[in-house]
DNA sequence: ATGAAAGCGCTAACAA
DNA sequence: TTGTTAGCGCTTTCAT
């Protein structure tokens, strides 16, 4: 059996007094109401169990307090933490966080567009980089214009095509670091793992890795760049690649462009019993939680991912509220030494010796 | 600049037609609009870029199509793919996501329950059990006897206090066939980690760990029984404990109460030097995405989260058709057979000889 | 087949 | 300080 739920005119009429007056009390309106009136009406509330209506109230004041997060998966730790911390700070600040999941598919993603707009959503949060389809910055950016237009803002948290405030980790930096690092370990020969290349936060990790090899002084050996997906398998596949060079070309150190591939090249390593990191060390970029959790513990660059989340939730509050904001915010990364990386073995340290007398 | 979006008026009034004409055309209602009027209609929507306003349709419709999924923490991998599952089946039948993070604090719950309860959110998934706070059922009875007077559907994934219909993993028998298999590798002094004791599922993986052996005519030692959290922490913890055990007292293999307190397991032992699954074996329950990425990968009891989640949402859904559910549906779960277990080494099986003559 | 109008629950402008 | 009322955008009787 379904019961009515008691509305604000309810309210005022057990507590006898005006639907206006009900109104300023329950909404916590500034609007001065006298003592007596305000607790007439606030038992009466209780007493009907009264719940306001946030659909009446989002249509009357044209702005539903509800913001989005759109991820390419949510079950993707990367994205997991993402939504957290925006989730965080939107609950904290009276705002409904609703998820959605594009898989990376353009149809998907204008679908949710379409779908916010009709809920009227105060914002929404791009957790990742543009998408890689035939027409797509064009469409997004005429779903984008009728959702600015609206006066709904709009974040993002990835380079993209969309130009619109946008808080991003530094990932060229961190890139740059995290090879240095290696570097000052001791390797030369520095292998990398690149990423789906039309993303563009991998293509710029790539950058990072090479501007810090030619720093160095050292040549960039296409042979030592291998071509991955963000994803374990392609990190299992880098293994059996690496394989497949003759030692004296390998490697000593491997950098994936993601923690997942470095995971991927942990376990294929594993498989063919290369022993990490004694004989060749491995890092990733992202510093998922399980980066700590894998034996042994994965070297990675840290970004601080629940922290941009709530970041970008921020920033969109702050636009909801018509403040000004920086239209590019760049969030500082670094490397987080752990035991998948050491100094090149001594075998490998002669035959860099023999590499470069 | 803000400029206003079109409505269903400024529409009817470009078509020529009248309001209800439009909204018969726009709304996909079933009445019979003549084809003419139909064109004109779609013509001024498509002109003006008419999007519906949902949040007007919902007041009007005393339905929102929101629902929630209440989870502990979505960065959590266990919630994390429960809310991807729901969201799947939601996003397929025209619903919205919100996802709610309650740090299993009974304050978050319920806030987040009010707040639902204001968007008159059609239905919310209850991810995870029962809170162990006191005054938790009451309260929380309470708040979801408003919700389902207001016809609202409640479902929960996880055993709870809750009266409402329910689909769960099959937590005992899963536990038990686990227990099982590593009696047919040949142990037979098998360790346990379990998880909080507030937590129901913890405790029924724990009675199907002992029903196996019971049932197995083995003793179940208490010295074997450890106690976990849940966490990976406290499996590292449990690794130091198992050093302490004497050598011939030591269990061959180790069962935790679920993969993060295995990988805290892993971890651990790895750190003391003891192999994995050689000297001892070990398994989890869940069957986390990274259970297959961790080196060894681990062997685990498989739950199908995902579709947990998919399978809680049409059931959500069907419930908000009127359709009758059944009150307790279980979803089986398997062993996954992976590489952190194996028989008993020469060693302990030597060992076991003597202990069982 | 079409249109006028009531009303979902709320807030704010205006009147008293 | 309080009350009356218009109207947010939509759907659905109820007339026509």
């Amino acid at each position: 059996m379904v019961k009515q739920v008691a509305s604000i005119v309810d309210v005022a009429k057990l507590a006898g007094v005006s639907i206006a007056s009900a109104s300023r009390v329950l909404s916590g309106s500034s609007y001065p109401v006298s003592e007596e009136t305000r607790q007439k009406v606030l038992k009466a509330a209780q007493e009907l169990n009264y719940v306001p209506n946030s659909l009446a109230r989002s249509l009357r004041a044209q702005r539903s307090n509800l913001i989005a997060v759109l991820v390419g998966d949510n079950a993707d730790p990367y994205f997991a933490e993402i939504v957290r911390g925006v989730e965080d700070v939107a609950n904290d600040c009276g705002y409904l966080t609703i998820v959605c999941n594009s898989d990376r598919k353009k149809e998907k993603e204008l679908n949710y567009l379409r779908i916010l707009q009709d809920y009227r959503a105060d914002g929404v949060i791009f957790a990742g980089g543009a998408l890689n389809e035939p027409g797509y910055p064009a469409q997004l950016e005429k779903a984008i214009k009728s959702m600015l237009d609206r006066g709904a803002a709009v974040v993002t948290l990835a380079q993209h095509t969309l130009q619109v405030p946008s808080i991003q980790a530094d990932n060229f930096a961190g890139a740059r670091a995290m090879t240095q690092y290696l570097q000052q370990l001791g390797h030369r020969r520095i292998g990398f793992v690149s990423g789906p290349t039309n993303v563009t936060v991998a293509n710029v990790r790539l950058q990072g890795y090479m501007a810090a090899m030619v720093e160095a002084g050292l040549q960039i050996d296409p042979g030592l760049i291998l071509s991955g997906n963000f994803d374990q398998a392609s990190g299992e596949m880098a293994a059996q690649a690496i394989l497949q060079i003759p030692p004296e070309q390998r490697p000593t150190a491997v950098f994936a462009a993601n923690d997942e591939t470095a995971f991927g090249l942990l376990s294929g390593l594993g498989r063919l019993k290369i022993r990490v990191p004694q004989e060749i060390s491995v890092c990733g970029f992202g510093d998922l939680p399980m980066a700590q959790m894998v034996v042994p513990a994965l070297t990675t660059v840290h970004i601080g991912l629940r922290e941009l989340g709530r970041a970008g939730a921020r920033k969109l509050l702050a636009m909801l509220h018509r403040e000004e904001v920086p239209p590019l915010e760049v969030m500082p990364t670094h490397v987080v030494p752990r035991d998948t990386t050491t100094s090149p073995s001594v075998a490998s340290s002669a035959l860099k010796m023999v590499d470069t007398p």
